[in-house]
This record gives structure tokens, C-alpha cells and sequence, in this order.
DNA sequence: CCGGGCTCGATGATATACGATTTCGTACAT
DNA sequence: ATGTACGAAATCGTATATCATCGAGCCCGG
């Protein structure tokens, strides 16, 4: 048998790609940042070739942007992008919500209700990140339920992507927290009572695209 | 200046990713097929590498299946790959086709009513293969001018899985083809009175799982 | 006669090497 | 002073080479 601790056999590619992904993810990683191939080949001590994959599969996520024979860079977010994700994340995750409803546990309403409540917590010490994570563990169980993998997966690639605005949008919008918590328990109620598939989909559609709108609100007060 | 009618330097993987799409589109590559890199680097006079590079990318888009040390080999669709990619089909593709209607021209719609006219004029002599790839054009008039460009992604992606099954679903449920053609007749309609989106989006997305559960029940004529 | 382990061939994974392209600095001319 | 042209350095793209791994068949023992 192979040696129990040093099982896992991670390819070169899948470790680049965890650590281009995880330095992307905390930030250390901005957008616009230029990955040069032999640097975190050097890095992570092995060749160019494995990068090279990693970063091509990070593309392909939208997370980097890549031109030929240039390089590859992390992915500029710039308002546009946001909206278009945003909107994008809001019809599949809507759908995501809608089917994975049925499946969920009273357990698992509970853990969503625990995490709501931390949210609400913290709406006092108002803190931009950790009430995103929040939101994002709190969807989590909304959405992970899934039967549709697919869908699952374009909802991770939307707040995958949304990951790389350095500021959360919460941090533009503050007042918008306290909306959220509120449509949060909304959605709940509604799953809770089996209330209409479609209904809860467009619920968990609006709560998003609201949130979208409130920040563009707050950049653009020029007209309403 | 370079020269301009070789203006074209399409990359080596670029080249590879359309030689191995093609093939698997026009079906000389069948799911199951085993992609063999050495073997279409031959083909293509190039080197493992850009093979490689290309074979990852059509991972990424679900054309392939890839195991670590193994190999890759063109995405198996069984019946419940089928509906997934179905369903996620018909959410994203609603969500597009209604996303799209404030930007159609009225040339568009008569281009696609004009490509729908085809579609009748074929039910007399069906042929199923010829029926989808008009179908395909039909809704690609109707969501290509989709200002989200992930959404519009995304609907390609869809499209290209179901391209695996050499049997269009129309093969199996040719009686499904006249009631296609009418709901098609019946989203133009909701597009030029300007409908309400969403029952733009809910059509589009009926149209599409009605086709699906005409063909699931084709296949399970157990109970209904 | 069957099953388990071992060896070998095929193939994938990665490293190294080299040529091609881009970018950026610098010097020169206007 | 500014714009342009040239050139060097950085970086990418791909080929070739080497190592690792998987799967299949063979050999041997039960």
C-alpha cells in the first residue's frame, strides 16, 4: 500500500493551480497583477509547463485574462464586469436556490438561520468582510443542494469571480446589510413553507440584483 | 508591415483546440473516443505540448473528460448528463433570449421567422440532424444579441455538450418537432408586442424543457 | 485451473532548451 | 523637447528529452 500520510500525489499543475488560486483569493494576488510563467515556476519550484496549465484552467474560469505571447494577469473587474456577474450570478444562483430547496434539511435551515443571526450581529461593528463571508456561507447552504451540478459550478465560478474585488460591495453599501439579513429570513420563510419554486427563484434573483443595484445607486447618485 | 493576406498566426494550441472541437462537433471524434496526445500531435505536425494545452481547454467546457494519468476522452453523455446540460440550457438561455428581446431588430425576428419557415418546411420530409442545427440558428438570432456576455457564454457551452449526442433529440421524438415550431412562433410574438420579460424568459424556458420531457418520456413510456 | 504479483509497453507528466515575440529603454534626429 | 527608431532584455511558445505511471499480459505458485 502506498504510504498512508503521503498519500495524496497532487499533480505539479493542480499545486499551481491551488496557489495561484489561493493568492488570488486572499488578495495577495490584485487584479491587474502580472503572472510571469517562470517566476512562479521558481517559486513553487518546478518548470514553466505545469504553471502554464494552471494559469490556462484559471483562465478559463475568468479568473485571469491572457494575450498571446504577453502573459496572463489577474482579471480587471472593472464596474461592468461587476454588473454583468452580478446578473449573471443572480440567474443562476436564483436557480440553484429554487431547485436545491426541496433538498434542504430542517438541520440545514437551522445552520442558514445561525449564520443569518451572526450577520445580524455583527451589524453593529459593521465589518465589509467578514459580513460577505458570511453572506457566502449563508448562500452556501441555500444553494449547495443543488441536484444540478452544473448550475452549482457556475455559482462558484460567479462568487469565485466576484472574490476579486479587493473591497466587498458591502463596503460601498453598508446600509444595504441590513436589507439583506431581512430578505435572507424572507427566503427561509419561504423555502420553509415550500412556497412556489418560482417564487422563491425570483426572490433569491431580486435579493442579488437589489444588492447590485444599491451599489450602483451609491456610485452613480446622480439620477432616481 | 507583415503580410497581410497571412496576416493570421493562429497559435499552435489555438490550432489543435479547433482541429480536436471540430472533429468532435462533426462527430469523427464520438463520446468515448479516446484522445491520445502523441497521436494528434502526429496528426497536426506539432509537438505534445500545444495538444495538451488545447485538450484542458475543452475540459474546461465539459467536451472532454480528463483522469489524471489516463488520458482524455470525449465527454459521455448519458441520459442524466442530458438533462442536466438541459435544464441548465433552459435557464440560461431563457434568461438570454429574454435579456436579448429589447435588442432585436425587426430584420432579426424576420431572419429568425424566415429560419423557423425552413424548420416547417422540413416536417413533411423530416430530417432530424438538419431540423436541430436549424433550430439552433432559430435561438441563436434570439440570444446572440444578449448584452451579458457570460450568459451568452454560457449558452454555447450548453449547445456545444448537447452537440455530443449524435442523435439530435428530435431523432427520438420527431412528434415533438410541430408543437417546437409553433412555441417558436409563439416567442416571436411575445418579442415584438414587448412582452413582459419574464414571461419572455419563462416561455423560452418552457420551450426548452418541453422538448426534454418529451424526450425523457419517449424513453421511459413507463408511467405518466 | 485459477489467482496474484511482476514485467513491459504505451502514454502521460514534467524538465530543459531554444527560437520567436513583445516590451521597454535609450539615443538620435527633427 | 518630443517623437521615432533601434536594440537589448524579458517573457512567451514550442520542440525535444526524460521520468513516472498505468494497464495488460505473462509467469509462477497454489
Amino acid at each position: 500500500m502506498a504510504q498512508p500520510l503521503t498519500a495524496k500525489a497532487p499533480s505539479k499543475s493542480e499545486r499551481a493551480y491551488r496557489h495561484i488560486a489561493q493568492r488570488i483569493n486572499d488578495g495577495r494576488y490584485t487584479p491587474g497583477y502580472r503572472l510571469v510563467l517562470g517566476q512562479i515556476a521558481q517559486e513553487l519550484d518546478v518548470s514553466v509547463v505545469p504553471v502554464r496549465e494552471a494559469i490556462r484552467r484559471l483562465e478559463a474560469e475568468g479568473l485571469v485574462t491572457f494575450e498571446h505571447n504577453v502573459g496572463a494577469q489577474v482579471a480587471l473587474v472593472h464596474e461592468g464586469e461587476y454588473v454583468i456577474t452580478m446578473q449573471t450570478l443572480s440567474i443562476v444562483e436564483g436557480a440553484a436556490t429554487a431547485m436545491a430547496a426541496p433538498h434542504l434539511t430542517s438541520d440545514d435551515i437551522a445552520r442558514a438561520r445561525a449564520i443569518n443571526a451572526e450577520m445580524i450581529a455583527t451589524l453593529d461593528h459593521f465589518d465589509p468582510v467578514r459580513f460577505t463571508q458570511l453572506n457566502l456561507d449563508f448562500h452556501s447552504v441555500l444553494f449547495e443542494h443543488c441536484p444540478n451540478p452544473h448550475i452549482v459550478d457556475l455559482v462558484h465560478r460567479g462568487w469565485g469571480r466576484l472574490k476579486l474585488l479587493r473591497e466587498s460591495t458591502f463596503s460601498f453599501v453598508p446600509d444595504r446589510a441590513k436589507g439583506s439579513v431581512e430578505e435572507h429570513e424572507h427566503l427561509l420563510r419561504l423555502i420553509e413553507q415550500h412556497a412556489d419554486p418560482l417564487e422563491l427563484e425570483l426572490a433569491a434573483r431580486r435579493h442579488r440584483t437589489t444588492t447590485m443595484d444599491a451599489y450602483l445607486a451609491s456610485r452613480h447618485p446622480s439620477n432616481d
